[in-house]
DNA sequence: CGGCTTCTCCACCTTATGATGGATATTTTT
DNA sequence: AAAAATATCCATCATAAGGTGGAGAAGCCG
């Protein structure tokens, strides 16, 4: 028999973590190696150890799982990750795919599908869900909202006022309505807490 | 040796339910009987198999953890539950509470403190992390809002404008802003978007 | 380079939202 | 049963939010 595939486990959550761990420590060709709590540490452990395969959450303290993947990836080129999450809108997908991720599954799979896309892509193959790559287009369909509109549209979210807005960014109220007429219809929204609710159901912002 | 603590899991997510009844049965006075995915397959399954402790996420489909934790202690009013969730906000912890959830852990909790509390709560006590205590406090700190109120607030999440919320109310929409006046005050914000987002982290409303 | 698009910015006008005050039931307390 | 508290309802007024049109600056392509 060949050597087991060498996993790197990344989650916050410490019970859905060891869960995982004793989950595939039962299957014989697999093997975790290591485990990590969040972005940073996840960093760290997989220069230390490079895995062959990382599962990882995207939710993550300090380092969000996304950043956390291009910042390994940028160390390490050919490092395999799969992201494991549950589902937290298009904008986090794209985000996670663009930085370099093989494969995107929910916490909904089975043990056997997990496994079998930690095969997969320790083989170098990628494993993206039907759905997902539906998400994707559905993303890629509408316009992407410019640098001010998103830091407009993080403050929507934060319940803050336009006149507020304005202040924080030094450009006149009038500029701030304009950069929030613009999202709106990005979005596909009417109004400002419209944006707010599908902003953070899409995973653009996060309440955190 | 006495007979193990029979269990139930009780989660949507395939991996982690999985992961969490792996983990359970490397303990040897521990053993998962039985698992649901949901809140309807919850309560047929402990109607079956009648678990010593069930071990139950809060954000499920069909029926949620809440309701389906008031339904079974209905019919067996003597069911040991305790929750196991990512903190969903004070509303979420305290109708676990209130349904009669003899305990209340983070997913960020360890093995360890898993298997302690799994053993507590067998042995008649509950297992209320002080923390928990504390949003309790502060829940209970803030004035309930009214049958009316949560309406209007469900809408306003939903992202209608006052209009269309008098419509579907059949008030008038003068009355809708009586009613927002209110809950804003409430809720301790001052628009309807801080009321969405704030109603959403304190998941007195979801977005499903 | 000139034309093109895109982003950023602002002013004006209309409408939706929130504040205030108060009326009428319904329930709880005394 | 009377008094007090609560929930529901409505009208008026000031302000915040959204719709529309357009100007200047930065980047892109022919």
């Amino acid at each position: 028999m060949s050597e087991p595939i060498r996993i790197l486990v990344v989650d916050d959550h410490t019970v859905v973590r060891q869960g995982i761990v004793a989950l595939l420590n039962t299957v014989p060709d697999l093997t975790v190696i290591a485990e990590a709590a969040d972005g940073q540490e996840a960093i760290e452990v997989h220069r230390k150890h490079r895995p062959d395969v990382t599962l990882m959450d995207l939710r993550l303290p300090k380092i969000g799982g996304a950043d956390a993947i291009t910042l390994i990836r940028q160390e390490c080129p050919t490092a395999r990750i799969i992201v494991l999450t549950t589902f937290d809108g298009d904008e986090d997908i794209f985000r996670a795919l663009q930085a370099g991720a093989k494969g995107y599954l929910l916490k909904g799979t089975d043990a056997d599908e997990l496994t079998s896309a930690i095969r997969s892509v320790y083989a170098g193959k990628s494993r993206i869900p039907a759905f997902v790559a539906e998400k994707l287009a559905e993303r890629m369909g509408g316009p992407a909202l410019t640098t001010r509109e998103l830091e407009v549209l993080k403050r929507i979210v934060a319940g803050r006022s336009n006149k507020e807005i304005a202040g924080d960014l030094h450009i006149s109220e009038a500029t701030v309505k304009t950069h929030i007429n613009s999202l709106l219809s990005k979005l596909g929204v009417s109004d400002r807490t419209q944006a707010a609710t599908t902003a953070l159901q899409r995973g653009i912002v996060h309440l955190d």
